[in-house]
DNA sequence: AGTTAAACGAGACGGTACGTCTCGTCTTCGT
DNA sequence: ACGAAGACGAGACGTACCGTCTCGTTTAACT
């Protein structure tokens, strides 16, 4: 039996520009210039709409992750037959990316909500599309001996994924050949599927 | 030839203060709820102190890294000639502390810290001595033939880094066994020093 | 037609509290030590309430004035048909409580106060009460033919708060004796109401 | 010739120096917007050269009031025999420089410096030049008869003086036309010598 | 169609912290 | 010994947001 009561329903509207004005801060300005009271300004909306369906900025820059709203992510990653190759050209327009502002910014801009946000934190992996995406190809590629049967293909997507992370925050510019390079370095030695 | 002026000189009661009291509420009380009036207050300090001579919170955390007032860290990594166990030897510790309330607040705030001041990023590494301990173990198993000469000993440090903080960030606790296991898979099939 | 909006309304209880506490805290403090920081605390308010409503702290003064929160002013000057005699004794306590530690940090605070705000200045005389009462009594004199029919009473009024104001700045003490007398040559010769 | 002096002494050049700030300062500012800071800098002294010398900016301020390095006083109040039409003469420009911005400005600081250090009001009197001249002026008046022998000659010079400084902090702008009535008026009946 | 109660925009409120300014005291050099 | 320079602890400045709390208006489900 549902509840019921007379009233007006939640703003479909509202939600949606919230949720939009919380991203487009959030790239734009960063983490910690990134407000409540700025939000509710650019969404046209009074602050209380905000605390009456979201606990924290946290919690809207989470639901923007699910949402999808940061990273138009290449829909998969392509099985050619040779991961590492795979792996280079998807990997190489995500390190471009990277290496732009916008991105470094949205990078340091979730990297920051996720320290103060479990909720932020674990819906990291699914928002850089690494935890189905990448961890599929390496499924696909232990399927067919290019890696060995053991290869814990969750935890090496989200190795990348870390590493990945940490180059934005500790370097100018991550080195695309080098991090190429390592990556295949982790991958381990080249193994033909006949082998 | 040095540009001396007349005047009194630095503090260094004042330095040791600040960076006392940010040490101690940044690991207390986590990035932001860390200010630089509750700093100078514990320090008992006036604010104009502080940033007389710090741009930035960030730089605050920035200078207690250098300073190594975060991690007593194990000062070496030991080297027994078997790579596996010695790294073993060497996470086990780390991977619980970073379980601990303790450990996982400390490398939220830095993280956070991080991602605001790329200062700080830039030094994360150093921070939890990756950089030098790592890499040095990680060199001699080259030369002790148990890595391929090719292996990329400072890019693999930080991958363990970048992996550990990752791991903090997303999950509610690090798993220490599959952690190992991973990491015994990133560095590769074992060598024998003959082989 | 008012302008009307929807929201909360200002409040009368922090109008209050803000008032009330300036009115303290100027005469105790004096001009100069009265903060709004102080007047903020002092109400239990919000700086901000205080910023949203009065542009300055002499505004604050200004409307502490208008209240009348500084003087339980005699509420009429006399008339008994003798000029002289009511200005006496209108003028006495006066001068007393001028010669007080309260009378005169008050008269400072009050001129501090108007030399940094025109708005103060403005209503000065009105809060000595010398606007009315002095010149009402002294337009009653004129009609009775105590003082010449060109007297300009109003400026009379003005004059006499001016030399007030200057003996308690000038002065570590007014003389009142001499001051009544001064009061009393400044009318000019006394005339009987027959002329 | 040179300056010399073995063992440093008190530096003219130094009090100079702080005097004229003080003086440029406080008519450029106002009162409150004087600081020893600002000075200091102004001078190309040392805060504590102003410290070791005067107590506090009132002290400064009097003491340039006493040096008279505000008002170029007009030297005497002529005496043609005739006092309305000398003071008339002596006030009208004295009126106009009140009524000028920098009357004004100069007017209100000096009272508000004198509201929080007795020291400037107790010479106010005389940087006005109301004590000397004006009293002189009026002192001759008696003596040729043209102001009653009781006139408070003093005091009545105070009156004007306190007049003035009234109107200035209460109204934007001085009536010369009315306020040369009012003091007219105040002087009482016109006598001849003779009379 | 009218009633009714929640959701809405707006924004006032008591607070905390910001980064800057000046205070008056205190070193430290150089003359 | 004095003067310039300026670091220091202290604390107010005016602004920005916090999260909570009214307000009046709008709107949708239930009479």
């Amino acid at each position: 039996m549902t509840e019921h009561r007379s009233g007006p329903v939640r703003s479909a509207a509202a939600r949606e520009a919230i949720l939009a004005a919380t991203a487009r801060l959030l790239v734009d300005e960063g983490w910690d210039r990134l407000t409540i009271e700025g939000i509710a300004r650019d969404a046209g909306v009074g602050k209380q709409t905000i605390y009456r369906w979201w606990p924290s900025k946290g919690a809207l820059v989470a639901e923007c992750l699910l949402d999808g709203r940061f990273f138009p992510v290449e829909p998969v990653v392509r099985d050619t037959g040779d991961l590492r190759r795979d792996l280079r050209e998807w990997l190489t327009p995500v390190l471009h990316f990277l290496n732009s502002p916008t991105g470094r910014s949205l990078v340091n801009s979730l990297v920051a909500a996720a320290t103060g946000e479990a909720g932020v934190g674990a819906h990291l992996s699914e928002a850089f599309g690494a935890d189905r995406l990448l961890a599929d190809r390496l499924r696909a590629a232990v399927g067919a001996g290019e890696l060995p049967p053991d290869a814990p293909v969750d935890e090496l997507g989200n190795a990348v994924l870390g590493l990945l992370i940490f180059e934005v925050l500790s370097k100018d510019e991550i080195d695309v050949t080098a991090f190429l390079r390592l990556v295949e370095y982790l991958l381990g030695p080249r193994r033909t599927s006949a082998g």
